[in-house]
Order: structure tokens, then C-alpha cells, then sequence
DNA sequence: GCATAGGATTGGATCGATCCAATTCTATCG
DNA sequence: CGATAGAATTGGATCGATCCAATCCTATGC
């Protein structure tokens, strides 16, 4: 037997071992690990001292056993690389760090088989509780399984129509509606909505804020252009949206993503933006204030919205029973040079 | 009682009633739910008939109890908010689902101390293995005690000098030379290397092959500027560079923050980029080339990084004892405008 | 027709914590 | 000084799977 197979490896302690270090009994042990307030401080800090002495290491796969709750919690969202998911889940750790749970990271990829296979890995790891950004094409059964199954789920940034969950989002209605609003204040009239071609609550919310602001005005919302959410499409849509039969004057975009490319596209058409055409992005993502002219955005904050989840997450989980809460992010508009001053015209 | 009390909610059903539905013992049913080879075709097919009857979930917990894995891997980065780390996550992410591994997320923060108390609540849920990117001011620690608890460690993208596990990473130091090389090809003979303040094996890395480049045709390095990495940090410093005593001809970047910052710094300045002063960035990010004019960079493939990273730990998990490997990803220089001719001085 | 190989199946012990009801140990009060 | 409330502690049962050694089948060979 060689040493690299490590025959007769040393067990790790346990609870045991560190309960007849100490003097105390198993049970009592159990009740310092779990910071309960009913050892006294002598008791405490003796077993504190076996634990130390001794390396023990806390198992968390036996307490769950007997336990009712696993000190884990899922997180499943579309799309790991867009940043604005990472930032997402950046907030929602910062939250859960503190409570020393455990973050189980899933990356549906829109595919809603998938989606369904990770919530089935989150209960068989008896995950406290679960944060979903439901993919493209989810529907109510997302909702109603996890509340079958007894499963706190807070949606997050996107949701199900008509569920009953508590939910984590911005308010992209309002936040498009008022964007809206102000290029119709600058004179457009004819303004080309482009957004990305993924069905879901985040782009119908800010459809429907466009067309709010369209609708007050009388004026048409038109037909929306959709594209693949990537500079480079964005970037080569540029030409066929100038050569539209009633070319628009401002283009207000799903996203930054789309709004650089397009940005682009138009300095490559030879436009001047904010003179011959407005445009107007949406997240304010860092690059927005970095390109010539700068790009105007309405701002919103994932970071937030993910300390949002994760904190309704841990109010259900503590108590199911409570009412259903909806924590919307309000957005901010920020204006660049991108929309210009546009003299009205008619 | 009330209902949202549940006090009688329904148990799971355990494995023992999948078995005696089934008309079989625990043991074969335990065998069905591992895939094992020994149980017939006829059983096989009698016990998933019963599980999917009863709605059975499979209890991780249990079984880890028993069993010398968990079905879990652990993943610490050091700053979840940058888009370089997620599509890194998202690559390690794409081969561990394949495996049906739960991967737990965690955030360092930079901060040495979360990063071991993390490393702390991956033992705590038995995690097969982890990855770990490490934070600034790690030490060889990290890598002696996972040594030492027997869990299966891999580095990825950044690593602790002089230490022995396996690594992942992407090849900074040979992308930083030849993007040098091919400025002082270009006729730059002073050249400024603009770094980040965190103090790291891929910061290092680029460092040593900037210097190495610049030894190679006799130049100085010179003194390195340091700056967080913000695009505003970058923006605001641009001054303070071209006023330096001895104005750089070229600035190559730590990465593409630093650079597109600097980027709109010089501009804002009335540089011409590429005429006047020449900018590297390193990474490659979507922006490089959506700015005007479009940015010189170096492309690394985080998502590829990620993917070996899982693919080492994985193979280290299933033959602890196999031989350290480092994989290496290569870099590719991509030449845009932000670069330009430069006729040689001397 | 009997021995036997090997495939399929099984019961009992076990992993390491928590839960719970019962017990012991103070300290205070009349 | 005995009663007693409340705090601190404890042993036994238990969670639901896996491991392991033993047993049961069945088909095959001689």
C-alpha cells in the first residue's frame, strides 16, 4: 500500500469525539455549534476549545438529516455571461454570505428543460429555498411545483405572468415609459423600439412602457425590430433601420448591448448622433458614458435587486405563511449626448 | 390549526417505501437510483415505475451521510461583479451540469479571510473538490491545507507562486510580450504599462512579459502606474500620463477597463489615438471593438478557462494521486485602429 | 441429476448530527 | 430548611440513504 493511497486515513472528529474531549454529552455539543442561547458561557467556551484542539469540522450533510432546513439555498438564472446576471448574483451572495448559507449556481441557458432539472438537483440537495430568473418560455407550472412541493421560490428580474410568488425586479415599465417621454418631449415622433428576441416579462414590462408613452402622445407605437442581443448584430442592423420606408427619427433600445452596437452602426452610416438621430440605451452599462457621444440610458440596479431576492428568500423561508411581497427597483434616467436637443418639426 | 400551519403535511416518501412498492428491498432500490449495472432489466424498470407512482426525490443528504462523495463541487472567485469572472463561472458551469455535480458559488471579495471561511463551509457540505481563483494576499496555505483535509484543489486564473495543484489559466505572460513586441516593432521605444492595484500572479505574469519584451530590444521598462480598475480611474489619470516628464509614445493596459478608459481620457485630451499615442488593452472585451477608434487588445477565453478548470478537478477527484497538470489557453493579438502605423523616432 | 459459477437480491449495521422528553443542578423565596 | 422555578444538561431514538457480506436464483456443464 503506498502513502498515496492513504490506507488508514485519520477520521475526521466528530460531535462526538469533540463532546468527551470536552466533558459534556453529544446533545450539549450539538447546542454550541448551534450558538444556542442554553449553554452557559463556561460550558461553551470548554467545547469551543475541544472543537479547536481537536479541527473538528461541522457536517452539514448529517444535521440535515435530522434538521428541517439544509443552510442552502439555489439561484437559477439564464445566462451566466451577461454581466448584468453576474452583478445579479453578486448582490443576492452579499446577502446570503452573511447568513452562512450555502449558494448553489445554476445556468439555465433559456432552456426550460434544463431549468426544470436543476429544480429538481435543488430538492434533492433539500435547498432551503430557491431564487429563479425563469427562463424563456417557463410557465405557471414553475410557480405551482414549487409551492406543491413546499419549496420557497422568489422570482427574480423576470416573471411568470400571472403567479403568485413573491418577486424581485425593476421597474422597467415605468423606467421605459419615462424615456419614452422625453424624447416625445424633444419633438419625436416617430420612434423605433429595438429589442432582443428572447419572449419574457423584462421585455414585455418595457414594451409596454414604450407604448404608454406612445399611446398619451397619439402617436404610433409601430412595429418593434428585434434582434439577437450582441453588439455585432446590433452593430450590422444599423443600415436597414435608416433605410426603413419612414425612417425614425430617435431608436430607443431594449438595452446597452443593443444600443452600442447600434451606436456604432449609425457613426459607420456617417450620422451625427443627437442631431440626426437620438438614441437612447437602457441599463447605463459603464461603457454607456465611455463612447463619443456618450449614450444616453436609463440605469437600473441589479445589485439591489439581487440583495432584494435574497432577502425575501430568507422572509419566506422564515415564514412561509407570510403575505406575498413584490420589491421593485425604481430606474434612473441619464442623459448623454446620444439625444440631442431635436428641434420639433411640424 | 390553521392550513398554512400544515401541522400533517405528507412525508416525503423515502426510498424504503419506493421498495416496498416496487415489491423489492432498499438495497436494489438504492442500486436502481445509482445506475448500477447489477439489478436486472425487469427491477430496473419495476422500481422507476414505483418512484415516478410515488414522487419520490432523492435525498443527497442521506446519502452523502454513507457515501464518500456529495455530488458537489465548490467555486470561489474573487469578485463575482466582473464580467471576466462570470463567463469564467459560466464555462466551468456548462461541465459540471453535464456531470450532475450541484456547484456552490461563493465570493471572496478580495478578502483573505471570506476566502478561508468559505473554504471552511465547503468542507462543512463535504464539496468533492473546489476551484479557487485566488484573492489577493493568498499564500500557500490555501493549497497546504486543502492538501492536507483531502479535498481536491484546482487554481484557476490566478495561482499562488511556488505551489503545487493543478491550474488553469490563460497564458498572460506570453499574450503581454508579444502585444510589447509588436509596439516596439511599431517604432515605440518608450512604453508605459498601466496596471491595476491588486497584487496577483496574472498582474505579475503580464508584468514579467512586458519586462521581457522591453529587455529583449534593450529598453527600459520603466516604472509601472497603478490604478483601480474603473473605467473613471483610468479616465482621470490619462492626464497625469501625458504630463509625465518623459511622455509615453504607447500604453499598454492591464486589461480592457483600464484601456477603455484611457482610451476616452486621451481623447478627451484632444489625442489622436494611434497618431499621437498609441493604446493596448488586454482581454478582448465586446467594446474593444464598438469604440472609436476601435482598440487594440489582447483575446483571452475565460469561458474555455473555466472549462478546464472543471475538467482538471474532476479528473483529480476521480484519481487524487494523478500527476499535477496545468492548462495553459494561448492568447490572440488583435490589431484595431488604437494602434496605429508610428513612424520610428531615431 | 448434481455441482457450480456468477448474476441478482437482501438484511443488518452504519454514517453524524438533531429532536425530545426527562433529569440534574442551581438559586431564590417563604 | 424545604419547596420550587428556571436554567443547564443529557441519553435514546431517529433521519434516509449506502456499504458489505451473505444468500438466493438460474442456467450451464459434465
Amino acid at each position: 500500500m503506498t502513502d498515496s493511497q492513504r490506507p488508514g486515513r485519520a477520521k475526521r472528529p466528530t460531535l462526538m469525539d469533540v463532546a468527551e474531549h470536552a466533558g459534556v454529552s453529544r446533545a450539549t455539543a450539538s447546542l454550541v455549534v448551534r450558538k444556542s442561547p442554553l449553554v452557559s458561557q463556561a460550558t461553551r467556551q470548554r467545547v469551543e476549545a475541544a472543537m479547536a484542539e481537536l479541527g473538528y469540522v461541522y457536517n452539514a450533510g448529517a444535521a440535515r438529516m435530522r434538521a428541517s432546513h439544509s443552510r442552502t439555498v439555489g439561484v437559477v438564472v439564464p445566462n451566466l455571461t451577461n454581466p448584468f446576471f453576474a452583478v445579479l448574483i453578486a448582490g443576492m451572495e452579499s446577502i446570503f454570505e452573511t447568513e452562512d448559507l450555502a449558494v448553489i449556481l445554476a445556468n439555465s441557458n433559456e432552456d426550460i428543460a434544463k431549468q426544470a432539472g436543476f429544480l429538481k438537483r435543488m430538492r434533492e440537495h433539500a435547498a432551503d429555498g430557491v431564487i429563479v430568473c425563469p427562463c424563456e418560455g417557463s410557465d405557471r407550472r414553475l410557480v405551482d411545483d414549487a409551492a406543491d412541493w413546499d419549496l420557497p421560490l422568489v422570482q427574480a428580474l423576470r416573471y411568470v405572468p400571472d403567479t403568485l410568488s413573491d418577486y424581485a425586479g425593476i421597474d422597467y415599465r415605468e423606467g421605459m415609459r419615462d424615456a419614452t417621454g422625453r424624447l416625445i418631449a424633444r419633438g419625436h415622433r416617430n420612434i423605433l423600439f429595438v429589442s432582443g428576441d428572447r419572449r419574457h416579462s423584462a421585455r414585455s414590462d418595457r414594451l409596454d412602457g414604450f407604448a404608454a408613452a406612445m399611446a398619451a402622445h397619439g402617436l404610433d407605437a409601430g412595429e418593434v425590430v428585434e434582434l439577437p442581443l450582441t453588439h455585432q448584430a446590433a452593430r450590422e442592423a444599423a443600415p436597414a433601420i435608416v433605410a426603413r420606408n419612414k425612417p425614425p427619427s430617435a431608436v430607443i433600445c431594449f438595452n446597452d448591448v443593443v444600443a452600442l452596437g447600434l451606436h456604432r452602426g449609425f457613426i459607420d452610416l456617417g450620422l451625427r448622433l443627437g442631431h440626426d438621430i437620438s438614441l437612447t440605451g437602457f441599463d447605463n452599462v459603464a461603457e454607456a458614458a465611455l463612447v463619443l457621444p456618450g449614450l444616453t440610458s436609463v440605469a437600473t440596479r441589479p445589485f439591489e435587486v439581487g440583495e432584494n431576492a435574497a432577502r425575501l428568500l430568507l422572509r419566506r423561508i422564515h415564514a412561509p405563511a407570510a403575505p406575498i411581497e413584490r420589491a421593485i427597483v425604481p430606474t434612473r434616467y441619464v442623459e448623454r449626448e446620444s439625444t440631442g436637443p431635436f428641434s420639433p418639426p411640424p
